[in-house]
RNA sequence: GGGUACGUAGCUUAGUUGGCUAGAGCGCGAGGUUGUGGCCCUCGAGGUCGUGGGUUCAAGUCCCAUCGUACCCCCCA
């Protein structure tokens, strides 16, 4: 008694002591609650569903790398090596970090398993966290989620054309709008040629760059490309276009991808201003930047072709390959901005109510058999009014509610409540699971009822669908009336003034 | 790394030109008599106002710092 009491009047310094005391995440990372996430499992599931459509299998690789495997993978003069990598040594002395992306990775398994051995191309699809030490922004965080899709071994433009298909078929199904933009880098050789050109045409235009762009045409010219600075973008207009110096070969595989696209009807918009970081892509680049209005344009993923990469990480010569890789956190945000209807993960269809300890006890072996028997059921034998389980059974949205009571476990029966009209039958207690799998397949035949999802605003501005209705809203969440083929370059420059975040 | 804005209960927030025990809605919990949900009613738990300093007789309300968040630069797989 007296140590309750102690326990209940906690002094104004011990609460603030106790407060702070309380921990929390680490700047730019998140914790996914319960409640949020069917929009990541309908992510993950839409990927993997993809991936299993077009043949791509699981690879997982470590978080954890030789900081190595990113250093000569990603490169070292890229931004993400140099400053945003969460690299340190280990207490073996090994140099370790997470991975900020799963390409590298991807190829340093594709040689360390000996994967040229197998059919080519090797067809890999990975999902998971990755790591940048980064300013943290909308859509930006420092654990970041991926998925992706990578196709080792193999050069044909078909391949590159059905990448860029499968990224677009995943954001279609998921109901999240997006506008495909298309460029090709040329190889080495047809890059630094038109490099050299670029950085003579703007050097002679040199006074009228911005501050960020003179440092920036040493650096990494292709950038310039992509300034928003008013000055810098109308210089762009006239400037050279990487596709005029591709050479033969370049030129004519950029056009089969183009020729694949059209063919499956896919819109897609070359952009000559899409320009990647990397150093490993070569050819094909493509970005998807989600379709939406005022905002501006938000990459919510992108890829291409990396020809070059497994040599430079000591595979074998002449490994061609290429892949993409999507952003699940702007793909979430996108799709709660859009409200749109996802499944939920667990969805109970019997709540099992019990009175007393009697049916206490026997409503926690039913509860089992049902289970075993494949029922969903929920329950809450930790209360013990039927008021209080009720409510319970109301917020799980079951639509049944199986009570057992003394009188019932006297009659050897058991009482269904049909939770939408609240109609009560008595049945034959060891008829249960036969009973019960009779109404579920006639309840399903039913027009669904009405449910209302208050678990979030969204769901009630979305209205009162049930979720049937709910089901057909997100399959049909392609629309094919935006579909509108862009491919006549220059005049698009226009569109691009304004590009968001490129990261994805 | 630089800049701007913001920071009140789990969530959304009210809080006048600084002034008594910081209000509300949602959500959560209990109850509205005996075994019954979704509506309604009552009650309750939960904020000392991000944190730390400072100014003042007095600060959620002003100043500084700090942390966090959002946005803009920067950068970008």
């Amino acid at each position: 008694m007296p140590k309750i009491k102690k326990n209940k009047a906690e002094s104004k310094s011990e609460k603030k002591d106790r407060k702070s005391k309380e921990l929390s995440t680490v700047t730019g990372m998140r914790d996914i609650l319960p409640q949020d996430q069917k929009y990541w499992e309908a992510v993950r599931a839409t990927a993997q569903k993809v991936a299993n459509d077009y043949g791509y299998g699981r690879l997982d690789t470590p978080i954890l790398e030789q900081t190595d495997v990113f250093v000569r993978g990603v490169g070292k003069q890229t931004d993400i090596v140099e400053k945003e990598m969460f690299s340190f040594v280990d207490q073996g002395g090994d140099n370790l970090a997470l991975r900020p992306e799963a390409t590298a990775s991807a190829v340093r398994a594709y040689i360390q398993h000996g994967l040229l051995n197998q059919p080519q191309p090797v067809k890999l699809f990975y999902v998971g966290p990755m790591f940048r030490h980064e300013k943290p922004q909308a859509g930006r965080y420092r654990q970041l989620y991926q998925f992706g899709f990578e196709a080792i071994g193999e050069a044909s433009p078909a391949l590159d054309a059905q990448l860029i298909l499968m990224g677009w078929n995943c954001l279609n199904e998921l109901g999240v709008e997006a506008t495909i933009q298309i460029n090709s880098l040329g190889c080495h050789t047809c890059r630094e040629e038109y490099k050299k050109e670029l950085i003579k045409y703007f050097k002679s235009k040199g006074k009228l760059l911005c501050e960020g762009c003179k440092s920036r045409l040493a650096r990494n010219p292709l950038r310039v490309l992509d300034c928003k600075e008013e000055g810098c973008a109308s210089l762009r207009e006239d400037a050279p276009q990487i596709l005029d110096y591709l050479d033969e070969d370049c030129k004519k595989h950029f056009m089969k991808v183009v020729e694949y696209l059209d063919e499956l009807d896919v819109p897609y918009a070359v952009n000559p201003y899409v320009v990647r970081g990397l150093d490993y892509y070569s050819r094909t680049i493509f970005e998807y930047w989600s379709a939406d209005d005022a905002e501006g344009k938000v990459a919510l993923g992108g890829g291409g072709r990396y020809d070059d990469l497994v040599k430079i990480m000591g595979g074998r010569e002449n490994t061609p390959a290429c892949g993409l890789a999507m952003g699940m956190d702007r793909i979430v945000s996108k799709m709660r901005e859009k409200e749109i209807n996802v499944p939920e993960i667990y969805q109970p269809e019997i709540f099992l109510a019990q009175l007393g300890e009697v049916a206490k006890k026997k409503c926690f072996v039913l509860y089992e058999k049902m289970r075993r028997a494949g029922f969903s059921v929920a329950q809450a034998f930790y209360k013990d009014s039927l008021k209080a389980q009720l409510e319970s059974a109301n917020k799980a949205k079951v639509k049944f509610t199986l009570i057992l009571g003394q009188k019932e476990i006297g009659d050897g029966t058991i009482m269904v409540r049909e939770m939408e009209g609240g109609v009560q039958e008595v049945i034959d207690y060891n008829k249960v699971e036969s009973e019960m799998k009779k109404r579920l397949e006639k309840y399903s035949e039913l027009p669904a009822p009405i449910i209302i999802e208050a678990d979030t605003d969204a769901n009630i501005k979305a209205g009162k669908k049930n979720r049937k209705q709910s089901e057909l809203d997100f399959a049909a969440g392609e629309s094919d009336d935006e579909a509108r083929i862009i491919d006549d370059l220059p005049d698009l420059a226009e569109d691009f003034d304004h590009l968001g975040g490129d990261e994805f």
